[in-house]
DNA sequence: AACACAATGAAAATAAATTACATTTAAGCT
DNA sequence: AGCTTAAATGTAATTTATTTTCATTGTGTT
């Protein structure tokens, strides 16, 4: 989608020309923008034929609308995107580049949400007796943090992050309960078969993963934050944090419903902790 | 800025031809783009000057800059504020305004770090011959995570969301051991008591928290990144979310110190799970 | 070294946008 | 109403920009 990553992912894939041509186009995205293609083609010291091939080798009709994508790129909030970390970066540049491409992957998780299916997910969390957080490694995780948000709003709440223990409660579940169940990849068996298991029950199940993956098969409610695979190091870093952005969308969704006088509540349970901290003095 | 509210507020001062541009233009920006100037005229029944008469009135240099106003302002989803959930919003709202927040807050985390300090996490991570996570509540979740990162590193790694056996993990540790404590405000007692227990015993304590509070002085190294107060919902919301991608910073300079090898076996670590998943058939 | 093929550039051809100028339209004034 | 004038719009010519065609150069292979 964004051009600009295009260009520096296909990077290694060009040519010694087309390298020159990325090169200035990177460098200076948006005075490129502005240059016609004869300019570009001298600043990159390439004939103006090469920018024109240049630009149709990134699926764009030709140099005008090349320009096009890339003015809509540099627009699209957080310019140098999704940038990958290398070996030699400085502690600097991979914060930098971290930090960018999460908040890229939060555009991009933002953008795929369906709030419709948000608004349905809220509906059935308000009138559940009883919710349960279930995930299994990273989204294990997500799951905590869940249970730690809607804990505060006096509904029972369930979380486990061991295989057994979400069976055997899926098992003991009942009409008017809710599943809700994390994994980005949506392929994890146990959790599926936990999904199985909890609708059998009459439970209604909530999946926070991709659409179209077995997992999601087995949902009432998928709600699926797409992020682009968070392949750099091997761990989980962008979908979690899509996925916690969704749980406090939820959260947000769920005392916004239950009305003011419920927001009073939290409040108190804020305040209970307070004799466990230090007095700020100030 | 945005040139189609350019164009909304100043449709009264038009002529009768640049209306019917304007008209053609709001209807479908996003066609006009691909346009040319010679159909976008015969769209809107007008000659092809008075439609490059219209850029020129909009303070762009003539049709092809106009476009590329145009495609910036399409592109222009997210105009970066930190706007509040209010009682009233749809789903579809406070979705937007819970993402946008938590990206603003992300950009405001990054800018307060010190990459200094990061760089002095890594090293001491690197050489810790254990590492321990703790925090509680809210930062139980972002301790949690670490845990899930670091595991994979084949380092001792140590997590605890009980006080107790965070008590009893610290007086246990060494020279040589590193426990990081997560708090966003810095004031949890019994963790500032955990602190002075690892620091008594010769570990080092890192402090993911803000500056200047109790915490922090008891530790080594402080990391802060800093977020407007989460006051919305009486929930961690942006705090966790900055911490959590404070770990994933640390997780990425320890893969880095450590080497190309390393990074193998973080492979092997997620190759090690593809056999509890459904496969992807494609 | 010779061949094949991809990459590049020069020049011609095409397409697009802009300018100059003519014509129309509308507004103001007697 | 009818004349005058200025603004608005369109036509056609010009200029500019982009794309295509084709020749040339470079690169790797047998």
């Amino acid at each position: 989608m964004n051009i600009i990553e295009k260009i520096t992912n296909e990077f290694d894939t060009f040519s010694k020309s087309e390298r020159k041509v990325a090169e200035v186009i990177l460098a200076s995205p948006a005075t490129v923008i502005h240059a016609s293609i004869a300019s570009l083609a001298k600043q990159a010291k390439i004939s103006e034929p090469t920018v024109n091939r240049f630009c149709r080798r990134l699926d764009t009709k030709g140099y005008p609308d090349f320009k096009l994508h890339l003015a809509q790129s540099l627009a699209n909030g957080t310019p140098y995107v999704n940038r990958h970390v290398d070996e030699n970066d400085t502690a600097e540049e991979y914060t930098t580049k971290i930090f960018e491409s999460t908040i890229a992957n939060l555009e991009m998780a933002r953008k795929s949400l369906d709030t419709n299916m948000i608004n349905r997910a809220v509906d059935v969390l308000t009138q559940a007796n009883k919710i349960s957080f279930f995930g299994l490694g990273a989204s294990a995780v997500v799951a905590h943090d869940a249970q730690n948000k809607f804990f505060r709003f006096n509904v029972p709440v369930i979380y486990f992050d061991d295989v057994l223990m979400q069976r055997m409660s899926s098992i003991n579940s009942t009409q008017g309960d809710v599943v809700v169940l994390f994994s980005h990849t949506g392929r994890t068996k146990p959790l599926v078969e936990v999904a199985h298991i909890a609708r059998e029950n009459d439970a209604i199940v909530i999946g926070v993963t991709d659409a179209n993956t077995p997992l999601a098969k087995e949902c009432n409610i998928v709600l699926s934050p797409t992020v682009s695979e968070d392949t750099d190091l091997y761990m989980p870093m962008a979908s979690r944090i899509a996925q916690l952005t969704l749980v406090d969308i939820l959260a947000t969704g769920f005392t916004l419903r239950r009305g003011s006088k419920f927001r009073d509540n939290l409040k108190k349970v804020k305040d209970s902790l307070r004799s466990s901290r230090f007095e700020r003095k100030e």
